[in-house]
DNA sequence: CTGAAAGCGCTTACAG
DNA sequence: CTGAAAGCGCTTACAG
């Protein structure tokens, strides 16, 4: 285990003060050109680092994000991640990524040592269990800002970046109406999920709010295999009329698409089908499916921002909200 | 922002020696146990919680995993990434995510990162790019053990984990030879990486020793798009005979994928599939895909007890590779 | 232009 | 059983 060069081993080598050769590495205008140089070289050839935690120990700044997310398995949490990572690369930030496992006490451990280590900020996608929301405001009282995204509590005076639930829903919704289809099944997830309750309220409204009478079934499934299995029971109850299918999920989509493959139906002939995801499954199929698109992408540059202005000294706390957009493929 | 408790305020407020307190939070023998009773309770109530980098300073210690990735839109990452997650918090490590966006010069500077740190060890998938092996070196002679997973440096010295590609193409190969089919298309990823290069040739010897006889013939695709492009194709040479055709990925499979649905092609019966996976793709189909499966599930467990190995002192370079096993589908 | 000194928060050999 | 002291590697106000 080979030692570290350190400050005082320059000095020594240089016949200098530590002090100096601390000042010249960070060009500090005080020392002479001469000097630095002699100091620059060796340092390069020896290829001095400061030793992290020295520095932390006397600046408390470290310039690193976490991003906490509850797994990995997740398209929308690339696009954002690699998108946080792009911008605070930008900023002279590095970026690690903590995964929760959508459990709350190891989220709570990750929180604990990102209070210790003094993080520069935290990007926190929240498990489905998170209640208590006192270990993130406890981070803020370290000075250390939260931003929220996607999965967020409810806490009125959070910096919170959101998907557009309701914009996505209404896009598949219009689309269902600008279709004219008059049967239509939509498959929502966990029913206690916020993110499902905006999106079956939205979809709900737009599709009775329009001109035309449709016989609406909606249903919760809370794995691909129910959504399948729920599909093939509508099949039967809609024997013979035109069905479209509204997915709120990939996860849904997973399920609605086995079903659909296992009975043989051609799409959007014998079935319609429209979803709201990152579209990475959309694009297995062909024809591709229509979805109104959640990317991560403008988000997590809208998130960085927001964590920018808070380092900066903004404390005024915001709820953003991106724009979905529909993506035609060809289901429905 | 709010001061951190220390040593030193507890130490204040029990008029006790700093020394004292330090040892008494970590069970000292030395001391008395009324003493320990006193500083542990108010150490609780202030919640006080050591400071890792004063800690880190002095002895060079601290419970960290690194890995790193070029990317996290892999299921087999996923696998590894939450196996090894597990296992390290049983040793009572925590682990971060790095992601080197496939680009060597962001891969060098988490290497560095991960030195200055002195995390205790480092998992690594490197870049496609990666050529040069001196910093995982330079790692080592730091004592930060090194294991390479997945994408591997070509390079005898080193800890290495891989999914068994040599099996998984030998599995796949036999399925196709004992369905006794005599047309088989194989799509191959780029052809330098090495990965490639073992899947194309077990494959190709497996099949051409069978006693069988059979019309090979295989394609490199370097995309989803190009692989459907070469399917559509093949399927009018083939046309009317019985195809097979075998995937050396995921990517290369949805591609496939795409094809077969366009010409609305029913499988098994018009057309045999069979692929390497790591099972999520394989699962949206109906019937599901066949595959041979390349987990980072065990290889996660395996890397883990490869690491401990070396943090205990175990110097010994060592290939470990995993076997596969055939998920059937029905596919083929 | 350069250096000595204090201190960030901890640990640990040494002394009593 | 407890404490004073040195030191991990750095930064920075103060002095010259």
């Amino acid at each position: 285990m080979k030692p570290s060069p350190t400050l005082k081993k320059i000095a020594a080598q240089l016949n200098v003060s530590i002090s100096t050769v601390s000042r010249a590495l960070k060009d500090h205008p005080d020392i002479s050109i001469e000097t630095k140089r002699k100091i620059n070289e060796l340092a390069a050839l020896i290829e001095y680092d400061p030793n992290p935690y020295a520095v932390n120990l006397r600046t408390h700044n470290n310039k690193e994000f976490a991003i906490v997310v509850p797994s990995l398995s997740n398209f929308f949490y690339h696009s954002f991640i690699s998108s946080i990572e792009e911008e605070a690369r930008k900023h002279g930030y590095s970026v690690f990524i903590y995964r929760s496992s959508n459990d709350p006490q190891i989220e709570l451990e990750i929180l604990k040592s990102c209070r210790l280590k003094r993080v520069s900020g935290v990007f926190i996608s929240v498990t489905t269990e998170t209640k208590d929301i006192a270990p993130f405001l406890k981070l803020d009282e370290y000075g250390i800002p939260v931003i929220f995204f996607d999965k967020v509590p409810a806490c009125e005076l959070c910096n919170k970046i959101c998907v557009a639930d309701e914009h996505a829903a209404l896009l598949a919704a219009s689309a269902i109406l600008k279709k004219g289809v008059q049967n239509v099944l939509g498959i929502f997830g966990d029913p206690n999920m916020s993110i499902t309750q905006v999106r079956y309220h939205t979809f709900h409204k737009v599709l009775n709010e329009g001109n035309q009478k449709i016989q609406l079934q909606s249903v919760n499934a809370s794995s691909a295999d129910e959504a399948e299995q729920i599909v093939l029971t509508a099949l039967a109850d809609f024997k013979g009329r035109y069905l479209a299918i509204f997915c709120m999920s990939d996860e849904i989509l997973a399920g609605v698409m086995k079903a659909v493959q296992r009975k043989g139906l051609k799409f959007p002939q014998d079935i319609g089908i429209i979803s709201i995801s990152d579209g990475m499954i959309p694009k297995l199929f062909y024809p591709e499916i229509t979805y109104a698109e959640t990317s991560g992408f403008k988000l997590g540059k809208l998130a960085l921002n927001r964590m920018m202005r808070c380092i900066a000294g903004s404390s005024f706390a915001q709820t953003i909200i991106d724009e979905s957009h529909l993506v035609e493929g060809g289901s429905i």
